[in-house]
DNA sequence: GTCTATATACGGATAGAC
DNA sequence: GTCTATCCGTATATAGAC
């Protein structure tokens, strides 16, 4: 059984807002995306104004809208990356393991370990109430990474891995654990990492669902 | 074992703010807290201004002022009533129940209903982000509820019924999976209330940390 | 205690030079 | 593309009559 959850990724932090323009443009989206997440996710999003992002980005206001319509399509644009590069290293994660076990570990893995490198991205993608300034997102529970996390749990259910039973019951009890961790990591609760539990809520996790031998 | 987790409690949507004065005064300063209560957790905190309050409640912004200091205090002083009707619950349930799974189940149950019957209730407790408006509270999960549930499996750890581990990670593998029911039933994801899944995510947690026999 | 009217500030967004 | 200066709506909070 392999406990091993890392299987070649990019390091968290590495976790960048590239996509196929002029490098010197995304040098300065880049830049105002950066900020932004920073000061959404330390201050929130309605306690931060145009003005700090334009002070603590260095730039101006007019570049600012230059490149973004308006505030909202900022947190926008940063969310939507943010979500598609979680769930690209889910998708990762799910070819390199054949069981719902090991998939569901190792992803479980990751987020802690994303959580710790890269808290912000962690917070605002986990934490943020985005229907407060995103009113057209869905919940974040029906985001494109959650619903791969959950066909996993299907998955394992059907070949005989995990006991039958409501898939959403199934989903909490797999991954609730280990989520509740990672917020109480941020909060500021926890002395060391989220990962470091990774083996005991695991266990616990696991136990909880395992089809019984 | 003890599986009715009611034990004669106030109906949720009993909870109210009643103190001790003038109960003409307090018919007016629980109007404005109930309405708050719902036009916080319906639109936000910042999407509330007082004006929208003061339409809702159908009374005038001098009046709010008068009882209030500001739209903060407000906020404030509904987060307090709030955690202390529902420590109060617990505190019940804890004083019917003798053994930490029978106090927890209780307690899940009824966190479960409440999040049914009064969903705002849940919601402003447990899921708004509370220090981006409230910079001086603490972090919800060091709130006056969450240290009494941590103590219910601290108990249960010292008496052989948890298995030991860290406290941290028992409570997340213990109550992680129902609050993350109530989290899905808040977003709409669930079809019916959380409550109908008690039995089972119960099931599925206790499993991940009980005492093997 | 409750009301209306208003002061004051601030935030998002725009205009237009360079 | 980037900048500065500014517009304008809105929000919190206050003043002061009743």
């Amino acid at each position: 059984m392999n406990h091993d959850f890392r299987c070649s990724w990019q390091h968290p932090t590495m976790m960048t807002f590239a996509t196929v323009k002029d490098p010197k443009v995304l040098k300065k989206q880049e830049l105002i995306l950066a900020t932004a997440l920073r000061l959404f996710t330390d201050k929130g999003y309605f306690n931060t104004s145009i003005h700090d992002l334009q002070r603590e980005a260095g730039i101006s206001i007019g570049a600012i809208y230059h490149h973004f319509r308006s505030k909202e399509a900022i947190a926008a644009e940063l969310f939507h990356r943010l979500l598609q590069a979680i769930d690209a290293q889910l998708e990762q994660i799910q070819d390199c393991h054949h069981s719902a076990h090991d998939r569901c570990r190792a992803a479980l893995g990751w987020l802690m370990s994303l959580s710790h490198t890269s808290p912000a991205t962690m917070q605002f993608v986990l934490y943020a109430r985005h229907r407060e300034f995103l009113p057209d997102e869905p919940p974040i529970c029906s985001s494109v990474p959650f619903i791969r996390l959950k066909r996993m749990i299907a998955d394992g259910m059907d070949n005989g891995e995990i006991r039958p039973m409501d898939l959403n019951v199934a989903s909490a009890a797999l991954l609730g654990g280990g989520i509740r961790l990672i917020q109480l990591q941020l909060d500021g609760v926890l002395d060391g990492p989220a990962s470091d539990h990774l083996d005991l809520i695991w266990d616990c996790a696991w136990r909880s669902v395992a089809m019984e031998n």
